[in-house]
RNA sequence: UCCGGCGUAGCUCAAUCGGCAGAGCGCCUGGCUGUUAACCAGGUGGUUGCAGGUUCGAGUCCUGCCGCCGGAGCCA
């Protein structure tokens, strides 16, 4: 029977049948150790010489780093074996053993080195962690929605209007109708679908035309959004920190095995539980102040500013109400003051960065009308999303959460370019 | 785009003041029934990123170019 090596622990003492991978082996003359690994685990096939047929036992000499084999042999529990469970080989049977070495042989190889071979270097057992604690971030924020009733609205991809702010957008030729570019945000069109579906969501890749050359910045990015009708700054705030806490709760529930071999400290993922601190643009410009910083109010924050406010928390820190120059142009104003806006950013522990950027939308028609000339927007270009304050608008609220920089986080990770399978970084789009 | 750093064997790195191009790993051969980056013995490996310059002599110094890494700005 084929079992999977994250089911063995269920079939200690039963024959059992292995499809997958040779990570590594040693000999001893007559015992051979597999390191081996199928895609849902890592452990350790023993073939002794008297166990199996000569055959096996001649394959084996032949095995090199990722052949790939088909094993059949008995699970047995075994203290000496780091897993508690080993595998005792009855037959090897080789699919593929390949002509050449395999190139990613051992864990000090460079940078330009791994990310050029970034296809092999998924199979390392650092990078299976990492992917198995995205697959459940993803699952967590899919389930965070679906459990309270959002629509999954998947957002296109193409845009012809342009979203926030053009000058960083990737342009392309669409047939005879022109150019058009790559979404840097779906955020327009979900507060399209909120006036049609109430609360609605998206997950899906965007892009940043920016050169931005970071430990928290790729090209190419997953994004969740949501946005809700009748939300108003303060339900919008509640749903993040909800949002947030569900997701990291998710991985230490689901996921703790992949943190820990992945050397994260779970006490500090463990605090990350609602209501999260909260401080006002001004009230940071002070602490900055109080703390050295040369900042002004109405600057926007850099990377020493951010991982500054963050290091004074132990929690992700909202910052809330920034000056409405230094955002987007449709962006709420706060009715008590003017100058500054109803939105947030939520700020990641240990110098992780913004991970969400959310704000209360303009209901108003005229007033979107106004930003958007002070903005210098073509109005033309928005007619559909002012069609939204033609007819039924209402207050509405929404946020954009970075996927990577929230896998790069929980993990513990030094740059986001693992948090991907396959990162686009600026001059990389090999493989 | 700007600032800083790096480029030597397949990989990771040494090479003193400018004076013989080195090591570990990988790979190949042999040995070993409890290995964990296995170990032991032997073998294999070079256009020092590219182009030019200084010098008796350049991996090392100078100029230009290319590539990569880190950071800034911008952002999630």
């Amino acid at each position: 029977m084929w079992i999977y090596v994250r089911d063995l622990k269920n079939h200690v003492g039963e024959h059992v049948e292995l499809r997958g991978w040779v990570r590594n082996v040693r000999s001893s003359g007559k015992i051979h150790f597999i390191d081996f690994r199928d895609g849902t685990g890592f452990i350790q096939v023993v073939v002794e010489k008297n166990n199996v047929d000569e055959e096996s036992f001649a394959n084996c000499k032949k095995l090199k780093m990722e052949s790939s084999v088909i094993i059949h042999g008995v699970v047995k529990e075994d203290k000496r074996s780091p897993w508690g469970v080993e595998v005792l080989a009855e037959r090897v049977t080789p699919v593929q053993i390949p002509q050449e070495p395999y190139p990613i042989n051992k864990p000090d190889h460079g940078i330009e080195y791994l990310m050029e071979r970034r296809h092999l270097w998924l199979r390392s057992k650092r990078q299976f962690h990492i992917m198995m604690v995205r697959n459940e971030v993803l699952k967590a924020i899919r389930n965070f929605y679906w459990e309270r009733g959002f629509v999954q609205i998947d957002t296109p991809i193409f845009t012809g209007a342009i979203g926030e702010t053009a000058g960083n957008l990737f342009e392309l030729d669409y047939f005879d109708y022109g150019k058009v570019y790559l979404a840097q945000t779906g955020q327009l069109y979900l507060e399209a679908a909120c006036l049609a579906y109430g609360k609605v969501f998206n997950l899906g890749p965007t892009f940043r035309a920016e050169k931005s050359k970071t430990r928290r910045h790729l090209i190419e990015f997953w994004m969740n959004e949501a946005e809700v009708a009748y939300y108003e700054h303060e339900d919008n705030v509640r749903l993040q920190e909800e949002l947030v806490s569900y997701i990291v709760r998710w991985v230490l529930e689901k996921a703790s095995d992949h943190l820990i071999a992945l050397g994260r400290d779970l006490k500090k993922l463990e605090k990350v539980e609602p209501p999260f601190p909260r401080i006002t643009y001004t009230e940071a410009v002070k602490l900055l102040q109080n703390n050295g910083f040369d900042i002004k109010w109405g600057d926007d924050f850099g990377g020493d500013e951010e991982t500054f406010i963050a290091s004074q928390f132990e929690k992700p820190v909202f910052v809330t109400h920034y000056p409405r120059k230094a955002k987007a142009f449709y962006m709420q104003p706060d009715p008590n003051n003017p100058e500054v806006v109803l939105c947030d950013d939520l700020l990641a522990p240990e110098g992780y960065g913004e991970i969400i950027g959310a704000s209360q939308r303009i209901h108003d028609y005229d007033l979107l009308v106004e930003r958007l000339k002070e903005f210098n927007l073509p109005i033309e270009a928005y007619d559909w999303y002012l069609d939204l304050r033609r007819w039924g608008s209402v207050p509405h609220s929404g946020f954009g959460l970075g996927v990577e920089r929230t896998i790069a986080w929980i993990c513990g990770l030094e740059h986001i370019r693992e948090a991907i399978p396959f990162p686009r970084t600026l001059y990389r789009v090999y493989p």
